[in-house]
DNA sequence: CCTCCCGAAATGAACGTTCATTCTTTTACC
DNA sequence: GGTAAAAGAATGAACGTTCATTTCGGGAGG
């Protein structure tokens, strides 16, 4: 993960702390306790708390699109690709859900609008799913509406049943949540 | 909206600065000042932050459900009271911006999973909302899935386009918001 | 009509706590 | 024994909340 043992304990810690307790319940004094680390150690590694957190989530980030474009079906049609990311999304989030919790908290946050607004307006940025969106849009295959609608449409309800099955309010299997996934298929499909 | 013109003054001031910075960016100093109060004097209305927090939660919540309840077609088809829903709810986010942001904030924190978790595990709260979904599952007009993951498909994208709208990723029209709305019937419609 | 007084309402400085960050001291290793 | 790493007490800022004090309005007494 990180370069040596403390450091990846710090980043480990906060990363449990925050998704379990949120930002505000997330103390230095308590992350170090729990990395098993003086308070001071840790400006030794990040130069502040917000250098800390935004750490945590780059790491994460990738880790997350790793796990994508593990198997992506390169050649395939849409929605098979579609169904992809959407299946390994879930389980992934499922599957992790520290991760989960940590993500949905930096992005409902001063910091996950930042990070939103630089994503959007910084027009080169190409990742897969983009990239994905815009040739289903020219071939008409997706229904004709603006990116984020349909990231909307397509990834929206995806989190929203992580929150829920880790929550305890659903409990997904596999079969469910390929036919939720299918669900988010027909809200963009034409 | 509340008995005295002090009250009210505070839950508005609470209102607009939880939106605008969230509930970190709004310490009660702040909040007195912008409603023209001292400090201490909040106090007179409301034992603490916290209960001051989920009233003007509570007088949203009403509020926003008397909106959906306006020309609601009772009679109509299932359809058409879905989209009616899905309508009123993103023309109501996005006239009211700040009364969104504020129940986006609630949602998203520990007074929101508190309150989810309530709402859901108390069987007996039946809203417009569950009833009409649960008499579409009973007829098979709807994909038989677990009410929290119809729930999801048929809102959570509607919440997303909202907050795209009034961060500027988006805009909305009347004609836009019809399309998306009607893209999340196709998303829980069998 | 003026004055005095009373209780409720409002004030804002002060308090205690909590937090991120800093700094001096101690430890551990070469 | 010297140097880099780690420790944890110290610091100061920010916060929610409290409370001694002031302000306000109006009713009673002269």
């Amino acid at each position: 993960m990180e370069k040596t043992d403390k450091r990846c304990a710090i980043v480990r810690a906060t990363l449990d702390i925050v998704a379990e307790q949120g930002f505000h319940g997330a103390p230095m004094a308590l992350v170090a306790e729990r990395a098993g680390v003086a308070a001071g150690t840790i400006y030794r590694y990040f130069e502040s708390k917000d250098a800390l957190i935004n750490e945590v989530f780059h790491y994460l980030e990738e880790r997350f699109f790793a796990a994508v474009m593990e198997h992506y079906p390169e050649g395939a049609p849409v929605r098979e690709r579609f169904l992809h990311i959407g299946g390994v999304l879930v389980r992934y989030c499922i599957g992790a859900p520290l991760e989960f919790r940590f993500l949905e908290q930096f992005h409902n946050s001063p910091y996950g609008v930042a990070h939103c607004r630089e994503k959007f307006f910084n027009k080169d940025n190409r990742d897969v799913i983009t990239e994905l969106f815009s040739e289903a849009l020219g071939a008409g295959i997706v229904k004709d509406l603006p990116l984020p609608a349909l990231f909307g449409l397509a990834f929206g309800p995806l989190l929203d049943i992580c929150r829920d099955h880790i929550l305890h309010f659903i409990e997904l299997d596999d079969e469910l949540v390929s036919r939720c996934v299918e669900a988010c298929w027909d809200a963009i499909r034409r």
